[in-house]
Formats: C-alpha cells, structure tokens, sequence
DNA sequence: AATTCAACCGAAAACGTTTTCGTGTTGATA
DNA sequence: TATCAACACGAAAACGTTTTCGGTTGAATT
C-alpha cells in the first residue's frame, strides 16, 4: 500500500516548492520548460491525480449530486435514478444515491448528510412516513442553508422549490375514460391510502372521469391498499361484491398484476369478462398474461427533467430565481387485458 | 443563502480561537464550563455540523464506499445495491453509486474518479465490454494504489481482491437436474454468449447435468441469445426445431418469460407440454402465468457479503491480509411452470 | 517569598490543492 | 554603471477541521 503521490511528494523529488509543481502540471508559463517537462513526466509515471478532497474543501463545490429515494428495488425509481444520473454525467456532475427505506428518520439523517458540504445540491422523492407526518422541516432548513433542492414523485406542497411530478391526475382520469369508452360499465379502483399522495391524485382523476359520465362513484369500488397487510386478500374483496366489476384501474403494476391473479384463479376471462389497467413504467406488464395496459409514467424523462432543474438553480446568477414545477405527460400503453 | 455556520465564524462571534470552539463543542475539560455552555448553545442554534469534506481531508478517510455497476435498471443489481447499502450504513458508511452502462471506458472514469480520494473503497461488478475486451489493467492500478477492491457477480479470475459470486455452476446444475428428474427428455437452454462469465458458468452447470445422466448435448439445443438483436425471433428458433425441447432452462427472467409467451402463441401448455425455468432474483417471476420455477439468486445476500468482504479489509492491519472468494448459494424456487 | 500546579486558552501544524503576490537573478539598455 | 524588464520560482493564504504542545494566569503549597 504505497499512499497516493501528492503535490508535495513532487515537490520534495525535485527540490521544488509546491507552487511550482502545481504551475508546472498545469502548463504554466511562470515555468521554465525544462523544469516543466521533467514534472510533468515524474508525475504521468506515477498517475498523479488532484486529490478531489482537496480540489473540493478549495473550491467549496463538489460537483456531486445527492439524491434521496425511498427504496431502490423499484423499477420506476431505477428508471429515474437512470435519468438522473445520464444528465448529470452530462454535465460533469456525479450521484451520490442515498435509501429512505421509506423512513422519515433515515430520509433526514441522509439529508443532513449530504448537507455538509458532500454535494452541492440534492434531488429527493420524499418517504412515506414523511408524507403521513407532515413534517417537512429538514426541507425548509435545507432550503434556508441555500442548497439546491428539487424534490420529484413525491412532493410536498408546502415546500418551495423545484418540483416534478407525473401527471398523476391526468393519468387517472385516462385510464378511467379508457376503460369507460371501451364498454366497462362498473369500474373500481385499487389505490394506496390518501396520505401517499400519488395514490390520492391518480384516485381523484379516476373519480373526474367517472363524474364526467354522469357515473355515481361507489365506495365500495375504491380499494385503499394497505401494505402493511396482505395485498392478496384486500383486492380479492373487490371480486365477492354482488356486483363484480366489470373493469380495474390499479394505481400500480403489482396490484394490478395480483387482480389478475386473482382473476385467473376465479375463472374470469379477461378483458371479456373483466379488463385490467395499471399504472406503472414497470417491467412486469410486458410478461403478465395476458399482457397488461399500463399508464404509462417516464421515469427516466422525470429523472433527467429533475436534474435539469436542478442544473439550472446551480447555474443561475439570479438573486430572485423562480421555482417551477414540472408535469410530465402520461400516455396509455395498450397492451391485452383491456377491450378494444 | 446564508452561507454554512463554520468553527471560525463561531470563533470570531466570542472573540475566541477556533481550538478554544472546537474543544467546547467536543465538551472538553480543558474549556470552562461557562464558556463551553455558550459556545454550546450558539452552534446548536445555528445548526453547526462540521464540514465533512474538511474531516475527510483531514482524517484521510471518507467512510464512503464506492459501487459500479453495469445498470441500475435491473432487479438483481437493485437488490444488491440495496444489501450493500444496509451492510454499509450499518457500519457507519454511506454509498456512492456509479454505473458504467456496459461500457468499458465509463467504467475506468468511474474508477478514477471514485479513485480521487473520494470513497475508502470501491465495489465492482465488471461491464460487459471489459469482459469481453479482457481490460483489466484499471483493477490492477487500483489494487497497487492500495484501495481495497471487491468484485461481485461478475469477476475477473486475473483480478486478485476479495469477489463474491453466485453458485452459477451449481445453479445451473440444480435446475437442469431438475427438468431432467421431473420427466424432460430433451433440455434446452437459453443462454448468453461465452464472454459473459455468468452465463457460461451456468451453462457449463446445465452440460454438467446432462452428461450425468448420459445425456448427449445438442448444439442446436444451445442458443446464445445476442442481445443486440431481436431476442423474440432468436428465442422462437428453439419452437421450430423438428425435435421441440420438452423443458427449457433459461439463465435470467426476460428469456424465460418470453420462451413462456411464445408457448402461448404456439398452444402449447406450460407444464404439461414445456417445462420452463429460469434464473434469476427478479421480479417478473411471480406474476408470469403459470407463475416462474426460478433459481433464486439472493441479490440481497450477495451485497451484504460483498460489503462485509470490503469492511474486513479495510479494518484489518493485517499486512498480509489473504483475499477470499465467496460463492452465495442458490435454491430452487419452484412455482408453476414445471412439472412436479 | 519562591515554587508548584492546576485551570484555561491559543498557536500552529496537518490534510492537498490553487492562486496571488513577492523576490531574486539575469541580461540588456540608457 | 545604474536601471529596468523579463524570467523563474517561492511564500503564504485560503478552504474547515482536529490535536499537540505551550503559555499565562492565579491560587495553593513549601
């Protein structure tokens, strides 16, 4: 384990100061080219390299992003971390990827992590347990120490800053249309609790549709999942109501995958008997079977709009910058579970 | 934007030294309890943290790990991720995340970025144009720089440093001797090409298998599947063989679950008519109808070694520390799509 | 009254880099 | 021979922290 070659350690090879050696290496003309030459040599043989640490605490900029989401074995999360970290490298910037594990704690001590001085801004898709809180002061402090945050997926209202977000509410209502168009009569909706607040959205855009059919909205055909406990057993409900639904739009790839299953299990044909729509850029939908119609999210489009964002408050000289937030378009993927 | 609170601000506000601050913050004996109160109070209140770039520079350590690998979109390395993750922060570690998208020259740049002082150690899992091209040289750099090194999944055998691998032989073994012990007479497997080192080794387990049981291997019953290309119509050569395989062994998710949808499409019945298995941690699996016989691969396991491989090296003083191999087991998951 | 000793605090080095400013030497010019 | 510019390099500050080693008080002990 011979250290790292430094500055210093060329300097004292050559009976040089430091100054010299640093000019040197960067083609300084204050050098004369013999000295130059033969620096610039000894060092190329070594494989000196700035230390970043160094470079950073000097620079006082890291040129390193954090970003903080709630779990990594997520197809839609990898797909904008996916995003995030093309357009970062594009413009010379690295990822530092931090898990919430969907903890409110963990979201913070992360935070403040990454906060001192590590990265010089953060992108964050906030936990579960942040949003059932409310409590968002770590953001607000973030803001306030003048670090760049841009929050995406799931944001928070009450926090000024940048933000993207799928169109959530016109993703629900297009699934819902579409599955009224096609000759679903009775269709019910399988959906997170209220507190997440893509699950609330994608449920107020299936209820816009179904007010713009002049369709009464029954509350037992909204199926608030709770994954704390069986999914299996809370959407298998919906199919001993006296009035089995005819049509299923699933906030997401797993709950629409499993009433499927469910499904299948129970001898329904679909999309003849019952057609199924989910929300996802998933991964599973291609391979379901029947193959599944999905609303589709782009998740590396919002990764690379979210950097942006965030790109653009770094660069700006402007004392008044204005925080914008971002819609990305959703659009129906037709695949065979649904009638056409 | 108020700039960050830092020891000499602190200093200057009490017309004291920065040693004098530093030392009441650690609530050292050597300050009067006065003034260490105080200064106490004021930091808590202005939210100090100590700049963790300085610590770094100062302790000539980071306690930040690096991790390249090839994708990030991929359930198997999302659940490796996640068990380094856990392992790490455990240990008061955090994670840096790079991804070299298969590509040998991102890979190196990662590297040497990473290399630059930033993380205290760097996990790898080799892209496949380093593979293929037999580049190794920016491992061996790395090692001679003295930064511990653990490669996982996909290993270099030139490479001496700590590796974590999945039983790929043994994976293969099992999941053929099992196809072959449930009634297929005729095997085939999907694979991918030689210089892929997971892939080989599992066909290697699957030729292994037959040769066991006296079975002759049939090159037409080996497809090496060149993902450059339509890996539908490739996949589909096998249903069109004048001897049809009765089981397929596939080495990921995506070839089994495309073997399965072109059974669909030719009426064939899954077990009954084909047996199909694949390999894989992943995701899809369950969902797939019938649901996927797999061999597990415990991504999670696999992260959580190779991190526990990286600590052991970076706590040992060891001078000659010797390096290990670990080979993290498979099992069968069996599901519906063999016979029983 | 001289000595010792604790209590309290500051100076400075160290981590590795960049950059501004200063300084000494050389050779040419007035 | 004094002056001056050009050339080649070094000193030192700055980024923010920790820690070692002193140094100054005042009180207690001899």
């Amino acid at each position: 384990m011979k250290s790292k070659i430094t500055l210093k350690k060329i300097a004292k090879e050559f009976d040089v100061s430091i100054s010299t050696v640093s000019k040197a290496l960067k083609d300084s003309h204050e050098i004369s080219e013999e000295v130059r030459e033969k620096i610039k040599a000894f060092a190329a043989y070594y494989h000196y390299k700035p230390n970043s640490l160094a470079l950073n605490l000097r620079n006082q900029k890291t040129k390193t992003i954090g970003v903080i989401i709630p779990e990594i074995v997520h197809h839609f999360f990898s797909k904008v971390i996916s995003g995030i970290e093309r357009m970062a490298n594009q413009n010379g910037y690295n990822v530092m990827i931090c898990l919430s594990n969907e903890s409110h704690e963990k979201e913070v001590l992360n935070m403040e992590m990454l906060a001192n001085g590590i990265v010089d801004g953060i992108l964050v898709s906030v936990s579960k347990e942040t949003e059932e809180k409310g409590a968002y002061h770590h953001f607000k402090q973030l803001i306030s120490d003048g670090i760049p945050l841009v929050l995406f997926d799931r944001v928070i209202d009450e926090v000024q800053c940048n933000k993207v977000i799928v169109d959530d509410l016109g993703g629900g209502h297009l699934a819902t249309n579409y599955l009224i168009k096609h000759g679903c009569k009775n269709v019910a909706i399988l959906t997170t609790p209220d507190h997440v607040s893509v699950g609330k959205t994608r449920k107020e855009g299936y209820i816009q549709a179904l007010k713009e059919h002049q369709i009464t909205v029954e509350a037992s055909n909204i199926i608030k999942i709770n994954e704390k406990e069986d999914i299996y057993t809370q959407i298998e409900a919906l199919f001993e109501l006296s009035n089995i639904p005819d049509g299923i739009f699933a906030v997401n790839e797993i709950y629409a995958a499993t009433a499927m299953q469910i499904a299948h299990k129970r001898g329904l044909n679909i999309p003849e008997d019952i057609s199924i729509l989910g929300f996802t850029d998933g991964f599973i939908s291609a391979f379901t079977y029947p193959t599944l119609t999905t609303v589709a999210q782009h998740g590396n489009t919002m990764g690379e709009k979210a950097m942006q964002l965030l790109l653009d408050e770094l660069n700006t000289q402007d004392a008044d910058y204005k925080h914008n937030t971002v819609v990305i378009n959703t659009d129906l993927k037709i695949r065979e579970s649904t009638k056409n």
